[in-house]
DNA sequence: ATGAAAGCGCTAACAC
DNA sequence: GTGTTAGCGCTTTCAT
């Protein structure tokens, strides 16, 4: 691959000029300019980054690390950041940590190594202590959908109590007490928020909580699946007449379970789903759901980092953004009265 | 951030010994090992993997350039790769071309620039000229999914034409004559071979292609669901008894557009597909399908990737691998016979 | 407007 | 087993 300096030596110009040409930053003589450019041509010259990048101490690189990258909903807040990076010359490298907090913490570390501008991250932690770490020794991080107490970095979240609140409330309504609940790991900060809201949700109704309809497990359709399929036997007598699961890939597992037990939905079982599942235009029922916002959540991820990037605001306290989010009605919840 | 010359200076040694603990390949004093290991302790030392890159040349990152990386064919393959690679210590830069052959170029250069160890690519591209200069330059580049003629690279492909083939003289087994194709751009190897397939299948069974129930576009959902409706509309009177989409997206979009025109799958109109939709166990009726193990094809690229890398086997001539896929049968067609 | 040269943080050849 | 040092490819200060 041709340098800089071969580049100077067939335009017979030091290689400061050819910088300057290229980045065109200082001005140049327009002889040089030709000459440089035609020599650029002639060697098929490309910018080494990796040695500007040292020079500058600026990689225009942007970490994004979440729990699981084939889940649509990351996979959107990946494009919404995408789309804002971007256009500031930023590229975006992927991880997926399987919510293992080790897995998280190695690849922020790989990260740090990397030198990435900046880490995108929805984390799987339950303290915030080695991550507090990692941003003393000068990793930048924004922290998205999920909310990490004593963390001095920006948050890009959800209102996850209110609205899983809501969905319950509006279960409730439609004549249901009898409500399990399939729910991420209790250790992550959305797990717990939405669990608080569908648990104030029965209290406010004097609706008591019935641990045997309760099931916990990763954020994932399989497991889920797994967790319906035994609740479900263990209740074969006495069925929940309403299943909430609190995430997407969650509902589906559910549901695959549901069908595959006999039951119909939502004759049998009503289904309420905080989040959307995949291509909810071809699923029937329609499933009520928690409408997120996860483009915007990415592109206001993407705002905030560009901001503290370009206008170099570092941080003093952590700013909390909320991403707003809609309860769509659709029809998986039977109506009981 | 702290450099190895201040854990040399902290640990009374010099930056090489710290060089040497750092990376364990040469033999050094338990003494000097304890010193650097506690200096690195305290200052939070972290390699800067951009001064080690920029000094061996070697960068350990991928770059993967897919026409949409939303879509979970590409996903999956990315994951593939993923799986084998990061075995050994490389990440991923995702890129999106959105099916720009412009864009694709400005990504490869780009992937170029940052000096990754090998590009993954799948291309929009009708020619292979530009793409054989990029190579020429330095670019170590791997194709996957589609083909590209006369391009110094490996392959790793389906057997399109054939799998097409197989698709359509199943449905026509079952009695369909009119069958109407829903096909990417044309100017994509994959479109291209999916539709001879689809041709040949029809004349060895003398059934003549019909123009008016042929559309094609991007392989993207929506513009499935606008080109299937609008056809669905011109046709309104002689409605095909089957379509066949030519990719996941495509499927779904055309089913949405089915039932949005109030007609039933597979009564009124029978679907098959090239590749599976997402969710295809949520979604009634299940959809007869070419599977593709696009796992497998990521894994297989990721192989011959590292294989090149780890010893340093430059390319002769192109290797073209094939991935399997299978006909699954589930009930999406309407047997007419 | 341009060139010389220092230096970003690291590795490895060479000398001891 | 360890230190000295050159140099990877670039930017930028300083001098001219």
């Amino acid at each position: 691959m041709a340098t800089i300096k071969q580049v100077a030596a067939l335009a017979n110009v030091s290689t400061a000029t050819v910088s300057r040409v290229l980045n065109g930053n200082y001005p140049v003589s327009k002889e040089a300019f030709d000459h440089v450019m035609d020599a650029v041509e002639q060697l098929g010259y490309r910018t080494n980054q990796i040695a500007k990048s040292l020079k500058m101490n600026k990689t225009f690189m942007i970490g994004l690390v979440v729990p699981d990258i084939s889940n649509p909903y990351f996979m959107e807040i990946a494009r919404g950041i995408e789309q804002v990076v971007s256009r500031y010359g930023y590229s975006l490298i992927f991880c997926s940590t399987d919510e293992e907090p080790e897995k998280e913490l190695r690849l922020l570390r790989l990260l740090n190594e990397k030198r990435v501008d900046f880490v995108v991250l929805a984390s799987s932690l339950k303290e915030a202590d080695l991550l507090q770490q990692l941003i003393d020794q000068g990793l930048n991080i924004i922290v998205v959908d999920t909310y990490l107490p004593n963390l001095k970095v920006d948050f890009v979240v959800e209102d996850n109590e209110n609205l899983s609140y809501k969905i319950v409330d509006y279960a409730i309504s439609q004549g249901h007490t009898k409500i399990g609940i399939v729910n991420g790991i209790m250790d992550i900060s959305t797990a717990k928020e939405r669990n608080s809201g569908y648990l104030k949700a029965l209290e406010d109704h004097q609706i008591s909580f019935e641990e045997r309809y309760s099931v916990n497990g990763g954020y994932y359709r399989d497991i889920a699946y797994q967790n319906v399929k035994q609740m479900i036997q263990r209740n074969r007598h006495d069925l929940p007449t309403m299943i909430y699961a609190t995430n997407n890939q969650m509902t589906e597992g559910a549901m695959i379970a549901i069908r595959e037990a006999g039951l119909r939905i939502p004759e049998d079982i009503s289904i309420i789903s905080y989040g959307d599942i995949t291509l909810p235009q071809l699923v029937e029922p329609r499933i009520t759901a928690i409408q997120q916002n996860s483009r915007v959540m990415g592109e206001k991820a993407g705002e905030i980092l560009i901001n503290r990037l370009e206008n170099k605001r570092s941080i003093i306290e952590s700013d909390i953004y909320v991403i707003s989010s809609d309860l769509i009605v659709r029809n998986s919840v039977r109506r009981l009265t």
